[in-house]
DNA sequence: CGTACACCCTGGCCGC
DNA sequence: TGCGGCCAGGGTGTAC
């Protein structure tokens, strides 16, 4: 679920209540996510005061003020969750997925929820951001202005990979993931098969504008439901987006209205669906 | 190096 | 209601 709209969604929700607060107390009820958590991780985090938080693609960066940041990725399941310690005044027990809790001086306790635990966690030297394993392989964030066709251009050139498989890849572009590159490829009006090195410049220019359009859009949706539907549990990360194409196998497409033969097509590229419409996108 | 695929893990949904 | 099979928004390791 979280690609770099939901993870922008919940670091601004997070924001709220992480930015400037000293941990009090940090729990973790699992010695891993998908790999092991750093070594003396709740030593080195409680008591801390953390900076603003950030993001890197769909990396939740998290500032601590002895410079080093801790960098945590939502996997396919993962979601946080704030929760008012006034409200439940202790009575509240850890559901089965709650792998990581955040107590700021606050009164708020942040709740890292993770179901198939495909997410982690890790440390990172301020001054190491641009080394980091995690980090050192991204590509460009789409919203930033070095997102640029020439760039895109460049990064296509020689891959033969069909361009859904291509716009994945986050050396390519750091942030999107299934549901994103199947509404940018659909707004785009460029089909997920072809190779990606068979781009024209001009589709190219298409594709980026394409990105950043469904991108923000999606961001300014999250900040939308954050502001008015804040959940009642405290859940960030999950709200309802309406989508163009994803997940819409046999209706009608949104962008071919005259058109009632127009319909929504699901196919299997590299073991995941993209959802599509054969009629324009070339 | 680029590409294809299995795999990590749990839950939800569908058909029987 | 129970159960097997299939699906899921991410990323990595391995083999070719």
């Amino acid at each position: 679920m979280p690609e770099l709209p939901e993870v922008e969604t919940v670091r601004r929700g997070l924001s709220e209540v992480m930015n400037g607060r000293v941990l009090r107390e940090v729990i973790l009820r699992r010695p891993d996510l998908r790999r092991p958590f750093p070594e003396n991780f709740v030593v080195r985090l409680e008591g801390r005061r953390i900076g603003v938080l950030s993001r890197r693609a769909k990396y939740l960066i998290m500032p601590l003020d002895d410079g080093w940041n801790v960098l945590i990725h939502l996997g396919m399941s993962g979601s946080m969750a704030i929760i008012d310690e006034n409200d439940v005044s202790g009575e509240r027990q850890a559901g089965r997925h709650d792998h990581v809790e955040f107590a700021t001086d606050g009164g708020k306790r942040i709740v890292y929820r993770d179901p198939r635990r495909f997410g982690l966690m890790d440390m990172c030297a301020a001054s190491d951001m641009g080394t980091h394993p995690l980090l050192r392989t991204l590509g460009p964030e789409p919203l930033d202005e070095n997102f640029t066709a020439d760039v895109l251009e460049a990064a296509l050139s020689g891959r033969s990979s069909p361009i859904k498989t291509v716009l994945l890849d986050q050396t390519v572009v750091a942030g999107l993931g299934n549901i994103y590159v199947c509404e940018s490829l659909h707004s785009a009006g460029i089909s997920p098969f072809r190779p990606a090195a068979s781009l024209s410049g001009r589709e190219i220019e298409r594709l980026v504008l394409a990105v950043r359009e469904v991108l923000s859009r999606a961001v300014e949706a999250g900040g939308s439901t954050l502001r008015d539907h804040r959940q009642p549990d405290g859940t960030l990360g999950y709200f309802q987006h309406m989508f163009a194409v994803y997940d819409r196998e046999g209706e009608a497409c949104p962008l071919c209205r005259d058109r009632n033969d127009a319909v929504i097509s699901r196919a299997v590229q590299s073991g995941r669906s993209t959802f599509y419409c054969s009629r324009h996108q070339l």
